[in-house]
DNA sequence: ACCTGAACACCGTTCAAGT
DNA sequence: ACCTGAACACCGTTCAAGT
Protein backbone atom coordinates (compact mmCIF):
# COMPACT_ATOMS: atom_id res chain seq x y z
CA UNK A 1 0.00 0.00 0.00
CA UNK A 2 2.37 2.60 0.98
CA UNK A 3 4.93 4.01 -1.35
CA UNK A 4 7.97 2.29 -1.91
CA UNK A 5 10.81 5.04 -1.10
CA UNK A 6 12.30 4.70 -4.40
CA UNK A 7 8.80 5.70 -5.92
CA UNK A 8 9.23 9.01 -7.64
CA UNK A 9 6.25 12.22 -7.59
CA UNK A 10 4.87 11.00 -10.08
CA UNK A 11 4.23 8.00 -8.21
CA UNK A 12 0.47 6.68 -8.02
CA UNK A 13 -1.15 3.80 -6.24
CA UNK A 14 -1.51 1.94 -9.06
CA UNK A 15 -0.56 1.85 -12.19
CA UNK A 16 3.22 3.10 -10.95
CA UNK A 17 5.95 3.75 -13.00
CA UNK A 18 9.74 2.90 -11.90
CA UNK A 19 11.11 6.05 -10.62
CA UNK A 20 13.65 7.67 -13.09
CA UNK A 21 17.15 6.77 -12.50
CA UNK A 22 18.40 10.30 -13.53
CA UNK A 23 18.05 13.14 -12.28
CA UNK A 24 18.82 16.93 -14.09
CA UNK A 25 20.47 17.36 -10.53
CA UNK A 26 22.44 14.75 -10.56
CA UNK A 27 23.89 15.17 -14.00
CA UNK A 28 24.80 18.81 -13.25
CA UNK A 29 26.76 17.73 -10.30
CA UNK A 30 28.27 14.35 -12.13
CA UNK A 31 29.45 17.18 -14.81
CA UNK A 32 31.15 19.28 -11.94
CA UNK A 33 32.73 16.65 -9.89
CA UNK A 34 34.29 15.62 -13.23
CA UNK A 35 35.72 18.58 -13.99
CA UNK A 36 37.34 19.32 -10.50
CA UNK A 37 38.14 15.98 -10.85
CA UNK A 38 39.40 15.11 -14.18
CA UNK A 39 40.41 18.68 -15.73
CA UNK A 40 38.15 20.47 -18.43
CA UNK A 41 38.97 17.91 -20.83
CA UNK A 42 37.80 14.98 -19.02
CA UNK A 43 34.21 15.99 -18.90
CA UNK A 44 31.82 15.80 -21.71
CA UNK A 45 28.07 14.83 -22.67
CA UNK A 46 29.62 11.46 -22.60
CA UNK A 47 31.96 10.55 -19.72
CA UNK A 48 29.16 12.35 -17.57
CA UNK A 49 26.94 9.26 -18.99
CA UNK A 50 29.59 7.00 -18.46
CA UNK A 51 30.24 7.81 -14.96
CA UNK A 52 26.41 7.66 -14.16
CA UNK A 53 26.22 4.44 -15.83
CA UNK A 54 23.56 5.36 -18.67
CA UNK A 55 23.92 6.03 -22.87
CA UNK A 56 25.43 9.38 -23.30
CA UNK A 57 21.51 9.98 -25.41
CA UNK A 58 20.04 9.25 -22.10
CA UNK A 59 21.85 13.08 -20.82
CA UNK A 60 19.65 14.83 -23.52
CA UNK A 61 16.39 13.63 -22.12
CA UNK A 62 17.35 16.48 -19.46
CA UNK A 63 19.43 18.91 -20.90
CA UNK A 64 18.91 20.29 -24.27
CA UNK A 65 22.67 20.26 -25.42
CA UNK A 66 26.08 20.60 -24.29
CA UNK A 67 26.12 24.29 -23.76
CA UNK A 68 22.85 23.84 -21.22
CA UNK A 69 24.55 21.60 -19.58
CA UNK A 70 27.52 23.60 -18.69
CA UNK A 71 25.37 26.74 -18.04
CA UNK A 72 23.63 24.86 -15.63
CA UNK A 73 27.26 23.79 -14.09
CA UNK A 74 28.07 27.56 -13.92
CA UNK A 75 25.02 28.65 -12.25
CA UNK A 76 25.86 26.22 -9.49
CA UNK A 77 29.31 27.91 -9.27
CA UNK A 78 28.49 31.00 -9.02
CA UNK A 79 25.50 30.48 -6.38
CA UNK A 80 27.23 32.77 -3.70
CA UNK A 81 28.83 35.29 -4.98
CA UNK A 82 26.65 38.39 -4.58
CA UNK A 83 27.77 40.45 -1.23
CA UNK A 84 25.66 41.92 1.48
CA UNK A 85 23.70 44.99 0.85
CA UNK A 86 24.86 46.90 3.48
CA UNK A 87 28.52 47.54 2.55
CA UNK A 88 29.33 50.40 0.73
CA UNK A 89 29.95 50.51 -2.95
CA UNK A 90 33.57 50.55 -3.05
CA UNK A 91 33.54 47.62 -0.39
CA UNK A 92 30.44 46.14 -2.37
CA UNK A 93 32.67 46.20 -5.58
CA UNK A 94 35.74 44.81 -3.71
CA UNK A 95 33.73 42.08 -2.01
CA UNK A 96 32.34 40.98 -5.56
CA UNK A 97 35.12 40.45 -7.43
CA UNK A 98 36.43 39.04 -4.41
CA UNK A 99 33.91 36.73 -3.83
CA UNK A 100 33.84 35.79 -7.34
CA UNK A 101 37.50 35.13 -7.59
CA UNK A 102 37.22 32.73 -4.14
CA UNK A 103 33.83 31.11 -6.02
CA UNK A 104 35.94 30.17 -9.24
CA UNK A 105 39.48 29.80 -6.76
CA UNK A 106 37.10 26.48 -5.63
CA UNK A 107 36.64 25.25 -9.53
CA UNK A 108 39.63 26.26 -10.91
CA UNK A 109 39.15 23.95 -13.96
CA UNK A 110 35.97 25.64 -14.77
CA UNK A 111 37.26 29.52 -15.55
CA UNK A 112 37.31 28.84 -19.12
CA UNK A 113 34.04 27.84 -19.18
CA UNK A 114 32.95 31.07 -18.29
CA UNK A 115 34.88 34.03 -19.74
CA UNK A 116 34.76 32.61 -23.18
CA UNK A 117 30.73 31.40 -23.49
CA UNK A 118 28.55 34.37 -24.14
CA UNK A 119 25.87 31.97 -22.43
CA UNK A 120 27.39 31.12 -19.39
CA UNK A 121 29.05 34.39 -18.38
CA UNK A 122 26.53 34.11 -15.69
CA UNK A 123 22.90 32.55 -16.03
CA UNK A 124 21.10 35.40 -15.50
CA UNK A 125 21.34 35.80 -12.23
CA UNK A 126 18.86 38.37 -10.89
CA UNK A 127 19.97 39.43 -7.36
CA UNK A 128 23.40 39.80 -8.97
CA UNK A 129 22.20 42.11 -11.20
CA UNK A 130 20.11 44.24 -9.06
CA UNK A 131 22.40 44.47 -6.30
CA UNK A 132 25.38 45.47 -9.23
CA UNK A 133 23.21 48.27 -10.67
CA UNK A 134 21.87 49.79 -7.19
CA UNK A 135 25.57 49.88 -5.40
CA UNK A 136 26.61 51.81 -8.98
CA UNK A 137 23.23 53.88 -9.00
CA UNK A 138 24.24 54.88 -5.01
CA UNK A 139 27.57 55.69 -6.56
CA UNK A 140 26.56 58.36 -8.99
CA UNK A 141 26.55 56.50 -12.04
CA UNK A 142 23.41 57.23 -14.16
CA UNK A 143 21.63 56.69 -17.45
CA UNK A 144 24.06 55.16 -19.97
CA UNK A 145 27.02 55.60 -17.61
CA UNK A 146 25.30 53.23 -15.53
CA UNK A 147 25.06 50.97 -18.42
CA UNK A 148 28.56 51.48 -19.30
CA UNK A 149 30.10 51.11 -15.16
CA UNK A 150 27.92 47.70 -14.78
CA UNK A 151 29.57 46.26 -17.92
CA UNK A 152 33.12 47.49 -17.11
CA UNK A 153 32.55 45.81 -13.58
CA UNK A 154 31.57 42.59 -14.96
CA UNK A 155 34.66 42.83 -17.42
CA UNK A 156 36.62 43.34 -14.32
CA UNK A 157 35.29 41.27 -12.72
CA UNK A 158 35.37 38.06 -15.25
CA UNK A 159 38.51 39.34 -17.19
CA UNK A 160 41.39 38.77 -14.38
CA UNK A 161 40.21 35.32 -13.07
CA UNK A 162 39.23 34.07 -15.98
CA UNK A 163 43.02 34.96 -16.93
CA UNK A 164 44.96 33.74 -13.82
CA UNK A 165 43.02 30.21 -14.03
CA UNK A 166 43.73 29.92 -17.59
CA UNK A 167 43.76 26.65 -19.33
CA UNK A 168 47.81 24.85 -18.94
CA UNK A 169 48.94 23.16 -21.86
CA UNK A 170 48.60 19.37 -21.95
CA UNK A 171 52.32 19.32 -21.76
CA UNK A 172 53.05 21.32 -19.62
CA UNK A 173 56.87 20.20 -18.80
CA UNK A 174 57.54 21.37 -22.68
CA UNK A 175 56.58 24.87 -21.88
CA UNK A 176 58.65 25.06 -18.17
CA UNK A 177 61.71 23.79 -20.01
CA UNK A 178 61.02 26.48 -22.64
CA UNK A 179 60.51 29.20 -20.17
CA UNK A 180 63.55 28.36 -17.61
CA UNK A 181 66.30 28.73 -20.42
CA UNK A 182 64.16 32.14 -21.51
CA UNK A 183 66.19 34.48 -18.98
CA UNK A 184 69.27 33.11 -20.71
CA UNK A 185 68.89 34.43 -23.98
CA UNK A 186 67.87 37.96 -23.50
CA UNK A 187 69.82 40.87 -24.96
CA UNK A 188 70.36 42.86 -21.81
CA UNK A 189 71.05 45.77 -24.16
CA UNK A 190 67.65 45.95 -26.11
CA UNK A 191 66.11 44.65 -23.42
CA UNK A 192 67.53 46.06 -19.96
CA UNK A 193 64.30 46.21 -18.06
CA UNK A 194 63.26 42.50 -18.94
CA UNK A 195 66.78 41.22 -18.24
CA UNK A 196 66.52 42.12 -14.89
CA UNK A 197 63.29 41.24 -13.96
CA UNK A 198 62.53 38.17 -15.77
CA UNK A 199 63.95 36.27 -13.34
CA UNK A 200 61.90 37.23 -10.25
CA UNK A 201 58.98 37.86 -12.30
CA UNK A 202 59.23 33.66 -13.78
CA UNK A 203 56.75 31.06 -12.85
CA UNK A 204 54.33 33.57 -11.44
CA UNK A 205 53.20 35.89 -14.25
CA UNK A 206 51.49 36.37 -17.16
CA UNK A 207 53.17 35.00 -20.23
CA UNK A 208 56.08 33.97 -18.17
CA UNK A 209 54.08 30.91 -16.09
CA UNK A 210 53.63 27.29 -16.95
CA UNK A 211 50.97 26.87 -13.86
CA UNK A 212 47.60 28.67 -13.35
CA UNK A 213 46.53 30.24 -10.42
CA UNK A 214 45.07 26.45 -9.43
CA UNK A 215 48.90 26.48 -7.89
CA UNK A 216 50.28 29.64 -8.40
CA UNK A 217 47.59 32.06 -7.02
CA UNK A 218 48.27 35.99 -7.99
CA UNK A 219 46.96 37.75 -4.62
CA UNK A 220 49.39 41.00 -5.03
CA UNK A 221 48.12 41.03 -8.51
CA UNK A 222 44.57 40.86 -8.30
CA UNK A 223 44.94 43.19 -5.34
CA UNK A 224 46.64 45.44 -6.78
CA UNK A 225 43.83 45.33 -9.91
CA UNK A 226 40.77 45.67 -7.87
CA UNK A 227 42.18 48.38 -5.74
CA UNK A 228 43.32 50.37 -8.68
CA UNK A 229 39.62 49.49 -10.55
CA UNK A 230 37.65 50.98 -7.78
CA UNK A 231 39.66 53.74 -6.70
CA UNK A 232 39.67 54.66 -10.50
CA UNK A 233 35.71 54.33 -10.16
CA UNK A 234 35.96 57.20 -7.29
CA UNK A 235 38.40 59.27 -9.21
CA UNK A 236 36.48 59.90 -12.56
CA UNK A 237 33.13 59.71 -10.44
CA UNK A 238 34.95 63.25 -8.44
CA UNK A 239 35.72 64.42 -11.86
CA UNK A 240 32.21 64.53 -13.11
CA UNK A 241 31.00 66.08 -10.06
CA UNK A 242 33.04 69.28 -10.59
CA UNK B 1 70.50 24.18 -65.57
CA UNK B 2 69.03 26.82 -64.22
CA UNK B 3 66.74 26.26 -60.80
CA UNK B 4 63.15 26.25 -60.89
CA UNK B 5 61.28 29.11 -59.63
CA UNK B 6 59.69 26.22 -57.75
CA UNK B 7 62.51 25.03 -56.26
CA UNK B 8 62.98 25.53 -52.34
CA UNK B 9 65.98 27.24 -50.52
CA UNK B 10 67.66 23.23 -50.36
CA UNK B 11 67.30 22.70 -54.09
CA UNK B 12 70.65 21.71 -56.00
CA UNK B 13 71.73 21.42 -59.02
CA UNK B 14 71.96 17.97 -58.64
CA UNK B 15 70.23 15.22 -56.93
CA UNK B 16 67.08 17.70 -57.06
CA UNK B 17 63.87 17.05 -54.34
CA UNK B 18 60.94 18.80 -55.30
CA UNK B 19 59.88 21.83 -53.31
CA UNK B 20 58.13 21.10 -50.13
CA UNK B 21 54.08 21.76 -51.22
CA UNK B 22 53.81 23.05 -47.73
CA UNK B 23 54.99 25.81 -45.10
CA UNK B 24 54.42 26.67 -41.69
CA UNK B 25 53.47 29.84 -42.91
CA UNK B 26 51.10 28.35 -45.43
CA UNK B 27 49.01 26.45 -42.53
CA UNK B 28 49.22 29.26 -40.25
CA UNK B 29 47.22 31.76 -42.47
CA UNK B 30 45.36 29.25 -43.72
CA UNK B 31 44.17 28.47 -40.27
CA UNK B 32 43.75 31.89 -39.39
CA UNK B 33 42.13 32.60 -42.78
CA UNK B 34 39.44 29.78 -41.64
CA UNK B 35 38.70 31.14 -37.78
CA UNK B 36 38.10 34.39 -39.71
CA UNK B 37 35.30 33.47 -42.00
CA UNK B 38 34.18 29.98 -40.59
CA UNK B 39 34.57 30.57 -36.49
CA UNK B 40 36.09 29.06 -34.06
CA UNK B 41 34.73 25.84 -34.60
CA UNK B 42 35.08 25.67 -38.40
CA UNK B 43 39.10 25.86 -37.53
CA UNK B 44 40.76 22.32 -36.57
CA UNK B 45 43.86 20.45 -37.77
CA UNK B 46 41.80 18.73 -40.06
CA UNK B 47 39.85 21.45 -41.34
CA UNK B 48 43.35 23.34 -42.33
CA UNK B 49 44.27 20.42 -43.95
CA UNK B 50 41.01 20.08 -46.14
CA UNK B 51 41.91 23.35 -47.56
CA UNK B 52 45.01 22.88 -48.26
CA UNK B 53 44.67 19.63 -49.92
CA UNK B 54 47.07 17.76 -47.91
CA UNK B 55 46.46 14.37 -45.30
CA UNK B 56 45.71 15.72 -41.64
CA UNK B 57 49.05 14.25 -40.63
CA UNK B 58 50.91 16.89 -43.18
CA UNK B 59 50.51 19.41 -40.56
CA UNK B 60 52.38 17.43 -38.08
CA UNK B 61 55.30 17.85 -40.38
CA UNK B 62 55.41 21.66 -39.30
CA UNK B 63 53.71 21.72 -36.11
CA UNK B 64 53.80 19.64 -33.17
CA UNK B 65 50.55 19.73 -31.96
CA UNK B 66 46.99 21.91 -32.41
CA UNK B 67 48.06 23.95 -29.14
CA UNK B 68 51.13 24.79 -31.04
CA UNK B 69 49.56 26.04 -34.14
CA UNK B 70 47.32 28.28 -32.02
CA UNK B 71 49.77 29.89 -30.33
CA UNK B 72 51.73 30.73 -33.82
CA UNK B 73 48.18 32.13 -35.24
CA UNK B 74 47.88 34.54 -31.77
CA UNK B 75 51.53 35.55 -32.56
CA UNK B 76 49.91 36.83 -35.60
CA UNK B 77 46.69 38.69 -34.67
CA UNK B 78 49.22 40.56 -31.70
CA UNK B 79 51.91 41.35 -33.92
CA UNK B 80 51.06 45.08 -33.30
CA UNK B 81 49.73 46.19 -30.21
CA UNK B 82 52.75 47.48 -28.66
CA UNK B 83 52.04 51.55 -28.87
CA UNK B 84 55.50 53.65 -29.55
CA UNK B 85 57.89 54.65 -26.52
CA UNK B 86 57.56 58.03 -26.66
CA UNK B 87 53.80 58.12 -24.68
CA UNK B 88 54.13 58.83 -21.10
CA UNK B 89 52.83 56.19 -18.74
CA UNK B 90 48.91 56.50 -18.46
CA UNK B 91 48.89 57.18 -22.39
CA UNK B 92 50.96 54.34 -23.17
CA UNK B 93 48.81 52.14 -20.99
CA UNK B 94 45.62 53.32 -22.84
CA UNK B 95 47.11 52.86 -25.82
CA UNK B 96 48.28 49.41 -25.37
CA UNK B 97 44.77 48.38 -23.81
CA UNK B 98 43.16 49.47 -27.33
CA UNK B 99 45.17 48.60 -29.54
CA UNK B 100 45.09 45.12 -27.99
CA UNK B 101 41.59 45.27 -28.51
CA UNK B 102 41.48 46.32 -32.10
CA UNK B 103 43.37 43.76 -32.90
CA UNK B 104 40.66 41.37 -31.79
CA UNK B 105 38.44 42.76 -32.90
CA UNK B 106 39.66 42.62 -36.32
CA UNK B 107 39.71 38.92 -36.29
CA UNK B 108 37.17 38.50 -32.95
CA UNK B 109 36.58 34.94 -33.33
CA UNK B 110 40.35 34.33 -32.15
CA UNK B 111 39.52 36.17 -28.72
CA UNK B 112 38.97 33.32 -26.78
CA UNK B 113 41.63 31.87 -28.02
CA UNK B 114 43.98 33.67 -26.23
CA UNK B 115 42.28 34.26 -22.76
CA UNK B 116 41.50 31.14 -21.86
CA UNK B 117 45.06 29.13 -22.88
CA UNK B 118 48.18 29.69 -20.82
CA UNK B 119 50.54 29.61 -23.88
CA UNK B 120 49.15 30.93 -25.83
CA UNK B 121 48.41 33.70 -23.49
CA UNK B 122 50.72 35.96 -26.01
CA UNK B 123 53.52 33.95 -26.97
CA UNK B 124 56.21 35.47 -25.62
CA UNK B 125 56.49 38.98 -27.32
CA UNK B 126 60.07 40.52 -25.21
CA UNK B 127 58.90 43.90 -26.89
CA UNK B 128 55.73 44.17 -25.36
CA UNK B 129 57.26 42.82 -21.93
CA UNK B 130 60.13 45.57 -22.00
CA UNK B 131 57.89 48.25 -22.93
CA UNK B 132 55.26 47.61 -20.10
CA UNK B 133 57.75 47.24 -17.83
CA UNK B 134 59.72 50.11 -18.67
CA UNK B 135 56.53 52.42 -18.34
CA UNK B 136 55.45 51.07 -15.05
CA UNK B 137 58.37 51.64 -14.11
CA UNK B 138 58.55 55.19 -15.12
CA UNK B 139 55.36 55.46 -13.34
CA UNK B 140 56.54 54.74 -10.38
CA UNK B 141 56.39 50.75 -9.89
CA UNK B 142 59.41 48.97 -8.02
CA UNK B 143 60.13 45.62 -7.42
CA UNK B 144 57.00 42.98 -5.99
CA UNK B 145 54.78 46.07 -6.86
CA UNK B 146 56.36 46.24 -10.68
CA UNK B 147 55.78 42.44 -11.16
CA UNK B 148 52.18 43.00 -9.55
CA UNK B 149 51.47 45.79 -11.64
CA UNK B 150 52.66 43.89 -14.82
CA UNK B 151 50.61 41.07 -14.02
CA UNK B 152 47.53 43.58 -13.56
CA UNK B 153 48.06 45.16 -16.89
CA UNK B 154 48.18 42.25 -18.68
CA UNK B 155 44.82 41.08 -17.28
CA UNK B 156 43.18 44.35 -17.88
CA UNK B 157 44.04 44.21 -21.22
CA UNK B 158 43.14 40.88 -21.85
CA UNK B 159 40.49 40.43 -19.55
CA UNK B 160 38.04 42.66 -20.64
CA UNK B 161 38.46 42.11 -24.69
CA UNK B 162 37.78 38.39 -23.87
CA UNK B 163 34.50 38.94 -22.49
CA UNK B 164 33.07 40.99 -25.26
CA UNK B 165 34.29 38.63 -27.52
CA UNK B 166 33.05 35.79 -26.17
CA UNK B 167 31.80 32.99 -28.25
CA UNK B 168 27.69 33.26 -29.72
CA UNK B 169 26.23 29.82 -28.77
CA UNK B 170 25.17 27.60 -31.96
CA UNK B 171 21.47 28.68 -30.75
CA UNK B 172 21.78 32.80 -30.92
CA UNK B 173 18.09 32.57 -31.43
CA UNK B 174 16.78 30.98 -28.57
CA UNK B 175 18.84 33.12 -26.43
CA UNK B 176 17.48 35.98 -28.12
CA UNK B 177 13.80 34.63 -27.52
CA UNK B 178 14.75 33.68 -24.26
CA UNK B 179 16.09 37.21 -23.33
CA UNK B 180 13.81 39.23 -24.65
CA UNK B 181 11.46 38.28 -22.60
CA UNK B 182 13.32 38.63 -19.50
CA UNK B 183 12.24 41.93 -18.79
CA UNK B 184 8.42 41.36 -18.75
CA UNK B 185 9.23 38.87 -16.34
CA UNK B 186 10.70 41.14 -13.44
CA UNK B 187 9.33 41.23 -9.98
CA UNK B 188 9.41 45.11 -9.77
CA UNK B 189 8.75 45.46 -6.29
CA UNK B 190 11.84 42.93 -5.38
CA UNK B 191 14.34 44.24 -8.74
CA UNK B 192 13.12 47.72 -8.92
CA UNK B 193 16.41 49.06 -10.15
CA UNK B 194 16.89 46.37 -12.60
CA UNK B 195 13.22 46.45 -13.75
CA UNK B 196 14.00 50.10 -14.67
CA UNK B 197 16.98 49.01 -16.58
CA UNK B 198 16.79 46.18 -18.06
CA UNK B 199 14.79 47.65 -21.29
CA UNK B 200 17.68 49.69 -21.69
CA UNK B 201 20.44 47.32 -21.14
CA UNK B 202 18.83 44.56 -23.46
CA UNK B 203 21.26 43.24 -26.15
CA UNK B 204 24.12 45.67 -25.26
CA UNK B 205 25.38 44.53 -21.92
CA UNK B 206 27.12 41.58 -20.17
CA UNK B 207 24.71 38.42 -19.67
CA UNK B 208 21.79 40.71 -21.27
CA UNK B 209 23.01 40.02 -24.84
CA UNK B 210 23.06 37.11 -27.39
CA UNK B 211 25.68 38.96 -29.95
CA UNK B 212 29.26 39.29 -28.97
CA UNK B 213 31.29 42.99 -29.70
CA UNK B 214 32.08 41.48 -33.34
CA UNK B 215 28.07 42.88 -34.00
CA UNK B 216 27.79 44.58 -30.86
CA UNK B 217 30.64 46.67 -29.82
CA UNK B 218 30.41 48.22 -25.96
CA UNK B 219 32.52 51.29 -26.80
CA UNK B 220 31.40 53.03 -23.72
CA UNK B 221 31.99 50.46 -21.07
CA UNK B 222 35.14 50.10 -22.78
CA UNK B 223 36.31 53.26 -22.60
CA UNK B 224 35.41 53.51 -19.24
CA UNK B 225 36.80 50.60 -18.08
CA UNK B 226 40.12 51.55 -18.74
CA UNK B 227 39.80 55.22 -17.94
CA UNK B 228 39.05 54.04 -14.39
CA UNK B 229 41.83 51.79 -14.43
CA UNK B 230 44.67 54.02 -15.62
CA UNK B 231 42.97 56.64 -13.03
CA UNK B 232 42.83 54.18 -10.57
CA UNK B 233 46.92 53.10 -10.90
CA UNK B 234 47.85 57.15 -10.32
CA UNK B 235 45.58 57.04 -7.47
CA UNK B 236 47.50 54.29 -6.08
CA UNK B 237 50.93 55.31 -7.11
CA UNK B 238 50.02 59.29 -5.72
CA UNK B 239 48.76 57.64 -2.07
CA UNK B 240 52.09 55.83 -2.21
CA UNK B 241 54.26 58.56 -2.26
CA UNK B 242 52.54 60.12 1.09
C1' DA C 1 8.03 9.27 -19.45
C1' DC C 2 12.41 7.67 -19.66
C1' DC C 3 16.01 5.16 -21.59
C1' DT C 4 18.49 1.85 -24.98
C1' DG C 5 20.96 1.21 -29.15
C1' DA C 6 22.73 2.17 -33.56
C1' DA C 7 24.40 5.49 -36.44
C1' DC C 8 26.41 9.99 -38.49
C1' DA C 9 29.77 13.18 -39.12
C1' DC C 10 33.17 14.72 -36.91
C1' DC C 11 37.76 15.31 -33.73
C1' DG C 12 43.52 15.13 -32.44
C1' DT C 13 47.18 12.20 -32.80
C1' DT C 14 50.30 7.99 -33.61
C1' DC C 15 52.63 5.06 -36.40
C1' DA C 16 54.14 2.69 -40.54
C1' DA C 17 54.94 3.24 -45.14
C1' DG C 18 55.97 5.43 -49.43
C1' DT C 19 59.05 8.57 -52.51
C1' DA D 1 62.74 15.58 -46.09
C1' DC D 2 58.13 15.52 -46.77
C1' DC D 3 53.84 13.42 -47.32
C1' DT D 4 50.34 9.43 -47.79
C1' DG D 5 47.31 6.19 -45.68
C1' DA D 6 45.28 3.52 -42.20
C1' DA D 7 44.05 3.30 -37.67
C1' DC D 8 42.84 4.48 -32.61
C1' DA D 9 40.23 6.43 -29.25
C1' DC D 10 37.55 9.81 -28.83
C1' DC D 11 33.62 13.73 -29.62
C1' DG D 12 28.14 15.96 -29.83
C1' DT D 13 23.91 14.90 -31.59
C1' DT D 14 19.85 12.66 -34.18
C1' DC D 15 16.62 9.31 -34.71
C1' DA D 16 14.17 5.02 -34.11
C1' DA D 17 12.99 1.74 -30.97
C1' DG D 18 11.99 -0.37 -26.65
C1' DT D 19 9.36 -0.51 -21.96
Amino acid sequence: MAKSPATGPRGRDKGQRAAPELSKAQIVETGLRLIDEEGLQGFSVRSVAKALGCYPTAIYWYTPSRHFLIAEIVTIILRDVVPTAELEWQDWLRALLTRYRAAIARHPNAAPLIGVNLVSNASVDVDLLEGLLTKLHQAGFRDDALIDAYNAVVGAMVGFTTQEFAMEPPDADDLQGYLKGFPAGIDAARHPMLARMAGPMMGRSFILRWQNGATRPMDGAFALYVDAFVAGLEALLSRADR
